[in-house]
DNA sequence: ACCGGAATGGTAACCGGTGTCATTTTTGCG
DNA sequence: CGCAAAAATGACACCGGTTACCATTCCGGT
């Protein structure tokens, strides 16, 4: 009959780590080291105001000498809520999906969530049950949702239901601004056609990307906007439908240089895409940028890489996984002015890829 | 004829589905409704073979029928053991990463377990501690380390006294075969230099990835290897130190083409850096692969999108990740002869960039 | 009929935290 | 100085599972 409860006093630095080398300390111990209830010490793991600023200090330190830091299952379990925030994504650009948790494990450093991922194919029939079992059972602290699954309108809904916070990533506003952060990706199409028409482009081609994809959409309307700030429309039959892949680049940009009338610039959706373009140039004799200007979307790595250096917009994937991460931990912070930080806003980034168009 | 009782519970389906409309159901509602006690159901959600045949059966139909899945964190909690899997690295290569979580994933879908990731500097003061806490605090049910991190060998110890098991991916074995997945990288080396000898050349370069990275080392050892079939060694001189990166690709290809005596084929030990070489070679006017041949490691999407496309050595990232989740669930399961099966080693992509070299 | 032992099920305690509400201080103020 | 109100703290049940341990039941063997 060993008699465990009754440990001295005062327990000296050595015996505490004795104790604690095997077995890591709980609530209790912190309790019992400091002399209050664990129910005072809990009121100090969630930074309750209603505690004695001596007392909170004397729980502080045994916490620090101990090297006490509360168990998020146990934790979760009396939340009813876990620690771990959910990334739910079908965009299949490895680029994307790296600088997004990039970002979102930024805005997550220090605050001991964690991040968990979730590949997911938005056309399958189990979908939305995937999704639901996956945030159900985990009890997620919020979701991440990043085009297009942010774009799917049954999702929402059924977040609500079972009460998951979760911010969308889109191109345009979706929802309440609280649950949105908004790329603008038509900014971007803007800046893009602005640029082509002011080198003197007016044959201006176009390769939209995934019509799944809000972005294909806004991407477009930019450069008709772009180009129609110099007095130039978009020419329907200069638009070709594309996926977002090199291949699909490859293939719309084949088209669209195989006419007699071909274009002198083109504007493909992603960097990807634009890709395809340069490829298929190069397969009819086609000199870039001398004879054909091609401007991309993403500034992703692969830009930089191919010859000649694209032109093409850059998107601040990392910043916006930053905002979303903070925003679904932080849901007080004000809203509002982060809107126009240009920071978050798409920008486009000139290189060897684009120039005047060839005299005639 | 089934003599089960079909009046048995007051509850119809519509009662039922009414209760557990706003609340998840638990071990004591599935213990109620079958009328066995929670520890009954506790042994067939563990798949204890002590329970009845009939009355597993039961428990599985009201299971079923009242949606139940077992909490992970309750479940967790008691287990003293998450049902979560770290990936921990700092491969910056962000299709190496989204690779190798897909592989992860593959393995552990329909396994209950997520997986949670875990990006870290290796290089940072606070590494080992970082990693520590993450997976002490999280009581992470096991670790998958990609290289670099897998090759720190501080990190085993560790793990091995907080009683988290862990995969080690690298290209040579490290430890016991149980926490190896061995990538074998020499292989892919041993090919792209027989390629190239067999072509016909014999001043090659090589250009070396981080030396903080094994595969660094194995892709030249493999190289030097497939070398010495065809009665070549590795000249020193063209030997370049580079760092895994498109830069130093560049910077490397130059200085080794700036040679009055300059190499007809050049190996660069990933992707990156061969997009780096292609790039040098532009812009000093050699063409590939007429005047050079240029070959690459990993067989990533680049290699695909560069001109001319790369020949490069295809790695089964995705592959060698379903494996090592697989391994980490199951670690019951034989290890052998996975070790040779072929879809699990490198092996060489011949494309457009390398070709026999230029006659005298 | 009796007994031993395996197969099964029940009960209570526990994992490490949080919620509710009662109780004990402390404070403000006439 | 006395007392009510406010602040600080604690007791206890509970989150949803698991294990330890004990009580049955169901066997066949004697």
């Amino acid at each position: 009959m060993s008699d465990e409860e009754e440990s001295g006093p005062q327990e000296s630095d050595r015996s505490l780590r004795d104790e604690f080398r095997n077995r890591r300390p709980t609530i209790n111990d912190v309790a019992r080291l400091t002399g209050v209830s664990k129910k005072t010490v809990s009121r100090v793991i969630n930074k309750s105001p209603a505690v004695k600023e001596d007392t909170r200090e004397a729980i502080l330190r045994v916490m620090h000498e101990i090297g006490y830091a509360p168990d998020p299952q146990a934790r979760g379990l009396a939340f009813r809520r876990s620690f771990l925030i959910g990334m739910i994504y079908d965009n299949p650009n490895p680029q994307y999906v790296v600088n997004m948790q990039q970002g979102l494990l930024d805005g997550m450093r220090g605050t001991g969530f964690e991040l968990v991922v979730h590949p997911c194919d938005r056309a399958s029939e189990t979908f939305l049950s995937d999704v639901r079992n996956f945030v159900e059972r985990q009890k997620l602290f919020g979701v991440v949702l990043t085009p297009s699954v942010s774009e799917d309108e049954r999702v929402p809904p059924m977040l609500r239901e079972i009460g998951c916070a979760f911010i969308r990533i889109a191109s345009v506003s979706l929802d309440e601004p609280e649950h949105m952060i908004v790329t603008r990706d038509h900014l971007g199409g803007e800046a893009a056609g602005r640029h082509l028409a002011s080198l003197g482009h007016s044959r201006i081609g176009f390769i939209s990307g995934r019509p799944s994809f809000r972005s294909s959409h806004e991407r477009r309307r930019g450069l008709e906007a772009g180009l129609a700030e110099h007095g130039l429309t978009l020419d329907d039959s200069l638009v070709a439908q594309g996926a977002y892949t090199f291949e699909s680049g490859y293939d719309c940009a084949r088209t669209l240089l195989e006419r007699a009338d071909r274009p002198t610039a083109i504007f493909a959706a992603n960097d990807e895409m634009a890709a395809g373009v340069l490829q298929a140039a190069r397969s009819l004799d086609i000199r870039v940028p001398e004879q054909l200007s091609v401007v991309g979307y993403d500034n992703f790595q692969l830009a930089e890489r191919l010859w000649p250096r694209l032109t093409t917009v850059h998107t601040p994937t990392r910043e916006v996984g930053r905002r979303a991460s903070t925003k679904l931990i932080n849901p007080q912070i004000a809203p509002g002015a982060e809107q126009d930080d240009p920071r978050a806003l798409p920008s486009l980034v000139v290189r060897e890829s684009s120039a005047p168009p060839p005299a005639r």
